[in-house]
DNA sequence: GAGCTACGCGACGGTAGCGTAGCGTTAAAT
DNA sequence: ATTTAACGCTACGCTACCGTCGCGTAGCTC
């Protein structure tokens, strides 16, 4: 089987045994379709078929390179975990304003989220899935958390402030407008988290 | 066609017409099936077949009360719509306080966490889900708002605020930690939520 | 108790998906 | 240039699901 052997490629950037142009082609050209179709369609509405279908690439190869469909919708998913850009020049209160603004302009327009929801419900019976999702959404808060630990080295916010306690204050409300409320990301909406989250972390309480 | 005179019936309870039994014995043991299947499989899980085969009822009579198998999930989905008890009696705080610690039992027990992420999904791509879901967020979000009301109508937080923005800055963390970054809800985020915001209402800024 | 009507049952046609098998072809590696 | 490995293709068996049809039966209403 051939995953042991890709994995390991992934892994261990010391491996330098050359790997056949066909299967890299191959292989991004499989994972490039199977993230289209499920930003479109979700987690649960991708076949192999029709990945097959629209990569051009048939059915049998893609089984050659992943063992089953749930592992090559997994593979797809870690395309989510792109790295975001971590403001550190201003005070907390810029940067975190900053991150904010990036993140409620994703929720309207990126693929993952509409993707999101359906890879949350997968995670429900999943355990798999559900590893993957509190993966990803560790690389989504990590600029908050980033920012939050930045500024507690300096001295801006109260020692011991629990930086996953202010990710789910900050982004919660976000995500809660973009898939619970449907409602628009208000300006106001936004100003008043960054603003109340500056004022309990700062004062002396 | 069945359907026109149960929908009739539903909503115009003035229609005294007696039902008969078997119909009503029909209705209620699939929609109780459907909503436990729901509730385990999420939205997209739940087949006509196998809600037959659960509830001893016959696909074909199935098919005799709801035309599709989406109109059953949505008609099922309406029993997620529970009339939450909403506190009035005490201060803002203690109200606030309240709402979210039930909402906080809920989220780690009910049924409807389990199910709303696969609502929340299929909203992204059925427009008649999404109306039953921004329903259910509002009967859900409902106490929050209430007490709001309540309280600027006291005059105990600041006139002209919005009921919704509150209501996303109460149960987003919340719904972030069962959710998204898939931890417990810590009683100190709950702390901090009401603690903050009370003091950003109260204050004359 | 007669009549109506909802129900159960078995079967059907059609679609879609998963994952596998065999065999011939092509193109990369050396 | 030869070898070797990946690939495409067709077809398959299997399962699951949707929604429908016809017919006989059971049970409710009046």
């Amino acid at each position: 089987m051939a995953i042991p052997k890709l994995t390991a490629k992934g892994t261990s950037v010391a491996n330098k045994e050359r790997v056949d142009t066909r299967v890299e082609r191959t292989r991004t050209t499989v994972l490039a379709h199977t993230y289209d179709l499920l930003v479109q369609d979700g987690f649960s509405g991708v076949s192999i078929d029709e990945i097959a279908r629209r990569s051009g690439v048939a059915k049998t190869t893609i089984y050659r390179h992943w063992p089953t469909r749930t592992r090559l919708l997994l593979d797809a998913c870690s395309k989510l975990g792109v790295n975001l850009e971590i403001p550190t020049q201003g005070t907390f209160e810029t940067d975190l304003r900053q991150v904010l603004t990036d993140v409620a302009q994703r929720l309207e327009n990126a693929g993952w989220a509409k993707v999101l929801p359906s890879i949350m419900d997968a995670s429900e019976r999943d355990p798999d899935v559900a590893k993957v999702q509190t993966l990803l959404q560790t690389i989504w808060a990590a600029p908050v958390v980033r920012i939050v630990e930045d500024a507690v080295a300096r001295g801006e916010i109260r020692p011991g402030t629990d930086a996953d306690v202010v990710a789910a204050e900050a982004l919660g409300p976000l995500y809660y407008r973009r898939w619970f409320s449907r409602q628009h990301i208000d300006p106001a909406l936004l100003d008043r988290i960054v603003t109340n989250l500056c004022r309990s972390l700062t004062d002396a309480r």
